[in-house]
DNA sequence: GGCTTATCTCAACAAGTGTTGAGTTATGCC
DNA sequence: GGCATAACTCAACACTTGTTGAGATAAGCC
């Protein structure tokens, strides 16, 4: 029944190794890039492909699907994350000032932490599964990864989503609807005028006054 | 040369008229709402006629051109623009509250000034018509319309777009996103939390302190 | 060299898109 | 009634989309 050698020795592998090209990751990058800038629907196999310099079934081949391919691009910020959810740790009297930094910092700065959190803001808006991930991330990454010392919980909650919510209007506003008083500002100015406003969000009373 | 009657006898009309069924406000509403929930790229003409029980190609004939239905879908919003800038006038102390109040109400109110001002949001991403329309009504029709007397010029103008961009941002978090933390409070409750934020973005000075 | 496996290209499919043109039905004026 | 015009439907177009299968090329082990 058994030829004169097994087809695989036991767990030793034969034949061409896989990942010895560099196209998956060209493909990776070219998806980031595209995915931030044209959003889910807007980003076709086709142009990705092309800015990568390949055929569309490699990148099939590679990823699966064009959901699958999505999910690799997304699953790429776990340090950027991180980075906000600490800014609520620390003193109270400088908390607005921390949290605003780390939001808009991280979207300023390097594109392999921005444009998946783009591609992600923009894609929120047509797949699901995108927008499940919008939510998690405004919701509880931000709290229930740390303890949420500062308050009782529920309303540190509130306080921290909406704030959440608040400083990716202004990416929006900056970043993807380009409102010209928002570009024109730089990144300094910009937290000066944002803090105050966090800072109030995370601290202040609610305003009981009926109006 | 000329028959016995003139093809057309000098203005006046002949044949039906245009404008008696009433299917040209069905495939508009139809579109509206369409539009407010599936975004640009996700709407599909066949589906709005669907909606309306109409064929896709009475649509193209009513309104020429898929931009061009989304085009009408948009300017019917002059009132809840008028209600959001008014805001902005009034006794300062209160400035805050009278801002979010006004935003946040338009948002919850009549499907005939949200679903449109939805429609625009989620546009935004694919689209750059609607995407220039949101940087429009963020920036300008929410100052220059009125002579902004409350700080110099250039200023307010910034701390309004700040305002309204962090504004938006709630309104994305509950109604596209879905946050449930936002999603689950009422509208007064959120009110009351916001309202100090925004108070703060429009009246305080500037933190000059440096980190 | 052979053999096995992975990377990659080519051509095509099936489905869905906006859009068009011809034809049919309904409405209103003479 | 006849006639002009609008409202409306049907079928098809040209195109793009994600996805697939077969085949060619390249890499690593014997």
């Amino acid at each position: 029944m058994s030829t004169d050698h097994d087809r695989v020795s036991a767990g030793r592998p034969q034949g061409r190794r896989p990942g010895a090209s560099s196209s998956r990751q060209t493909i990776l990058d070219a998806a980031r890039s595209r995915f931030a800038r044209d959003g889910y629907a807007g980003s076709t196999i086709r142009k990705i492909a092309d800015d990568a310099a390949v055929d569309a079934s490699l990148v099939m081949q590679f990823f699966g699907t064009k959901e699958q391919l999505f999910a690799a691009v997304m699953s790429i910020t776990p340090g950027a994350l991180a980075r906000m959810a600490e800014a609520f740790d620390g003193p109270t009297d400088t908390l607005g000032e921390r949290v605003t930094r780390a939001y808009l910092g991280v979207w300023e700065g390097d594109p392999r932490d921005s444009e998946p959190l783009l591609a992600m803001l923009r894609a929120a808006i047509s797949n699901e599964q995108a927008s499940a991930q919008v939510r998690e991330f405004v919701q509880e990454r931000l709290l229930d990864a740390r303890g949420s010392r500062l308050n009782n919980d529920t309303d540190m909650t509130l306080r921290a989503g909406i704030a959440a919510s608040m400083l990716v209007g202004v990416i929006v506003g900056r970043r993807i609807v380009q409102v010209p008083a928002l570009v024109n500002e730089d990144l300094e100015a910009l937290i000066a005028r944002i803090a105050p406003g966090i800072h109030a969000i995370l601290t202040a009373q609610p305003e009981l006054r009926q109006r």
